[in-house]
DNA sequence: CTGTATCCGAGGAGATACTG
DNA sequence: CAGTATCTCCTCGGATACAG
């Protein structure tokens, strides 16, 4: 087995996955990613693990729909695992797996960057929409 | 005029955005940014000034409704400026402001991410479709 | 070349009700 | 507590046709 350092995997992937290309994997996975209940789940289980309803509290008005299918889509990802403590009631644990730990810089970037220049962007929304 | 360091503008920022609340104007910001669209076309302009057709060329069958929706969007947003110049036929260029370009790196690290953890993510879903 | 306008189907997303 | 199951509304997004 030849040994290749992970630069060079890296290389090799980006030649292999083109996100611009429609048919391709990483465009689909592009897609799921970059999405607001994803940057907001993940960004939330920060911390170290979370249960079912502090995840609901925390994401002020998120349908339960929503959320377990995020949650559900990003378990079967590997980004996130899912612990069932039986009891009773029973307690449902989500926690990043190393995989999405890798994915939270990114996300974070994405919340921060959102709640940093919000006042740009609303300044650039009145330019654009005052008539000269 | 009071003197305020970045981060404490920062701070102050943080305090008045939460993405996490729905009403909070930095939510329906994310959900702007967080998207497949964006991340192509800011990513698209990342070396520079791009006429409209190269846009679609790049971005492989991405529909004109989709990239004109996109690149108004970002306009109004202030993240991209629209240069016409007149000429039989007209040409239009699309290039990335200051606010845009900040938003250059995390919009890449995703587009990267994705590009780079596809391997992974097929691996974590195969497992997770495969019944025991 | 760079758009706008319109139609239409598929999936996103909330509300509500029910279950182990 | 942590979901699943529907129902419904609505936006996303592609296809097509037309215009400056």
């Amino acid at each position: 087995m030849p040994t290749r350092t992970a630069s060079q995997r890296r290389a090799e992937a980006s030649i292999i996955y083109d996100a611009y290309l429609a048919e391709c994997p990483a465009r689909q996975l592009l897609d799921r990613i970059a999405d607001k209940w994803v940057s907001l789940v993940v960004n939330a289980l920060a911390d170290g693990p979370r249960r079912y309803s502090e995840l609901q509290r925390r994401l002020a008005s998120v349908s339960q729909k929503m959320l377990t299918q995020t949650l559900r889509h990003l378990e079967r990802d590997g980004l996130v695992s899912r612990t069932v403590t039986p009891a009773v009631p029973v307690r449902v644990a989500y926690e990043l797996t190393p995989l999405g730990r890798s994915l939270l810089p990114v996300m974070r970037a994405i919340k921060d960057w959102a709640e940093e220049h919000m006042d740009e962007v609303q300044a650039a929304r009145v330019t654009y929409d005052t008539p000269d």
